[in-house]
DNA sequence: TCCTCACATATGCTCACGCGAATATATTCT
DNA sequence: AGAATATATTCGCGTGAGCATATGTGAGGA
């Protein structure tokens, strides 16, 4: 069973998806395992702004990253705390009903299908589905 | 029925919620509509301290204020949005089990019962219990 | 060993935020 | 009108966040 150590810094939490980066990468992991080169490639940004905003999130404890060879995935962790889920999960339902942030999962959809497509992702591996976030209240 | 506009600023709303002292005055006005008084005696710090975190949650569109005569009261309106409300909802429930928010909340309490005791609200207009926030899947 | 690729981090800049102190505004009372 | 009270706003400062650019690091291949 979850324990759910009574008090959480809330407002950590907060600050982390308090920026519309964070939430379009939150919204990408979303039930995956994303690599890196996938966000540039689906975002548009540049690869140390990606980078940063998944250092944020993994200090901040969201996320956990996993290195396969030269390729690090990123991946949703459940916050310890049950509300805090409870949070981070109704933020991914909401994220997943917006226009913006469903024409980013398209395009990553799209570019799993076809990776040799786009030179920047040759090779690279493909994300991987993960289970779905738990927490004792869903 | 509370419309659901498809796309919703969640950043902008977790910009609001990322700070300690606007998680306490919203802690505190949960199901009561407070005098600003109240906030500067029970959080302890200044009057423009606590007026400014007030007017950034009018600004998030989170709380409306209320004039009567000198005082000006404030309460929770809830988001049009059904997930934002819903992701309010659950953080007020966390609050409410923060050990901290609780002595805040019973500090509350005790001053509402006797005002007279402090020279800082004499006269002032003790909270008022409000209707608890709704949204269609609660 | 050297080079390249994938990613992370440092640097320097600008801007927004939170703060205290001072001041402004609105309302009521005399 | 003038004083007192409750609240809001402004100012100046320090700090932290986000950005672009440049550089560092670790893994794999030649």
């Amino acid at each position: 069973m979850s324990h759910s150590s009574r008090n959480y810094d809330l407002a950590l939490l907060f600050a982390a998806l308090a920026d519309r980066t964070r939430l379009r990468l939150l919204n990408l992991m979303n039930g995956k395992e994303v690599c890196v080169c996938y966000f540039v490639e689906i975002l548009g940004q540049s690869q140390p702004k990606i980078s940063r905003h998944l250092a944020y999130l993994r200090r901040a404890g969201i996320v956990a990253a996993r290195r396969e060879g030269k390729w690090m995935h990123y991946k949703i962790v459940p916050p310890k705390h049950d509300g805090a889920a409870h949070i981070l999960n109704e933020t991914l339902a909401v994220l997943s009903e917006d226009r913006a942030m469903q024409a980013d999962q398209t395009r990553l959809d799209k570019a799993c299908c076809t990776p040799q497509k786009r030179s920047a992702l040759e090779g690279a591996p493909t994300p991987r589905a993960v289970e779905a976030l738990a927490c004792s209240s869903c």
